[in-house]
DNA sequence: ATCCGATGACATCGGTTGATGACATCCCTC
DNA sequence: GAGGGATGTCATCAACCGATGTCATCGGAT
């Protein structure tokens, strides 16, 4: 994992007949070699990993600033400094896709993938990680909310289960639990284990937050 | 590293036939004023509290002095440095009970209740956040894991489940990350839930990590 | 009463981190 | 081609942390 291949690499070239990835969303990358804009997606892109790696405090601004092959201070030009640069990032994935209800498998499923990939964002620390109030915690623990908990409240409810806030807070962090201990490192075969091996498996654990 | 063993001269007890009670945690604040084996404990007790609310690397060495009433630099002096006070707080923790096993509900009872009143151990949090491979993380991990996933483990191979490590692991993760997510503030119904109230709903849903 | 080890408070060191400002370099506009 | 702003690089600062050395003080043994 890891790999990325971002690195440090100024593999990236101006050279402009380097475009035909369709897969681009954006336009071919612009040909500049002093770019603003460039940077900040670099910073942003190494951030995201190192703070899903490490947690907030682990990580140092000189690290992002290695991996994105970006001079630190920009952190600082860019963002304002290490804080702000954490919050965009969590403000990234909180953009990326719908809500998801964890127990729509074809859901459930996507979700795993993906984080089975990209490992989890900050945002899983902060919610199973005590701490001060700071902005930090707040945005990133709002974002889980608003994603994984209300999502699933809102089943619980329409089904007229007892208590569906409880319920959708308990399988909300179970999950939490879970893919936090895969990118641990802690649990051996649950993290080697495939993500479609591990969907049933743990379609079956988040149902049972549902009374029988 | 470092001094490590050098520094701790006088490794065991004085002994000097302090109050024998060692049930008794509630001393009424004996006057003595030097006393090693007191500073110790005060040392420990105020580690453990510090490290379960933050977590190793955001406690300090000045805070932990400081809820102890104890200068920090006895750290040093009695157990070598933080590292080696946070394994002596991972070490009580794990003398303290048998072997649980998570699916039998007296047990996941004592547990939680436990859990509840005095808060998760460091340990939970090193099963759960990433990090290099210190001897910290080791020691916490081989502890939670022989405590959760082994009882586990054995449970399902004696029942001739499938997978019987990847289940254990699976649900143990899921504890784990209920555990901690009652304590760290973002999900204020599981936070507030009483114990008896949250047993039923984690009992089923520990119980589905094995086939039905 | 005296001596000596045990104990604890204070000062400080080396190292790291986040942040900031000065300076150099590049690109676009005119 | 020159000017000016934008962009990146570098050196450095202040704050914090853990660790360690030093020294005053206490308490029991002699």
């Amino acid at each position: 994992m890891t790999a990325a291949g971002a690195a440090t690499g100024p593999s990236e070239d101006p050279s402009d007949g380097s475009s035909g990835g369709t897969e681009g969303r954006t336009e071919p990358a612009p040909p500049r070699r002093r770019d603003a804009a460039r940077s900040r997606e670099l910073l942003i892109q190494a951030a995201l990993e190192l703070f899903a790696e490490r947690g907030f405090d682990r990580t140092t601004t000189r690290e992002i600033g290695e991996r994105a092959g970006v001079d630190p201070a920009l952190i600082a030009r860019y963002f304002g400094g290490k804080t702000q640069l954490y919050l965009a990032t969590v403000r990234l994935e909180l953009g990326a896709e719908p809500p998801a209800d964890l127990l729509e498998e074809e859901r459930l499923r996507t979700l795993l993938v993906r984080l089975t990939q990209r490992g989890p964002g900050p945002s899983f620390q902060a919610a199973v990680l005590p701490g001060d109030n700071t902005e930090v915690q707040q945005a990133s623990r709002s974002y889980l909310y608003e994603r994984m908990v209300h999502p699933l409240r809102d089943r619980f409810t329409a089904e007229q289960v007892d208590r569906p806030q409880l319920r959708a807070e308990l399988a909300a962090a179970a999950f939490a639990g879970v893919i936090l201990a895969r990118s641990s490192g802690a649990f051996a075969e649950l993290a080697a284990a495939d993500p479609e091996e591990l969907l049933p498996l743990l379609h079956d654990l988040l149902t049972a937050s549902r009374p029988t």
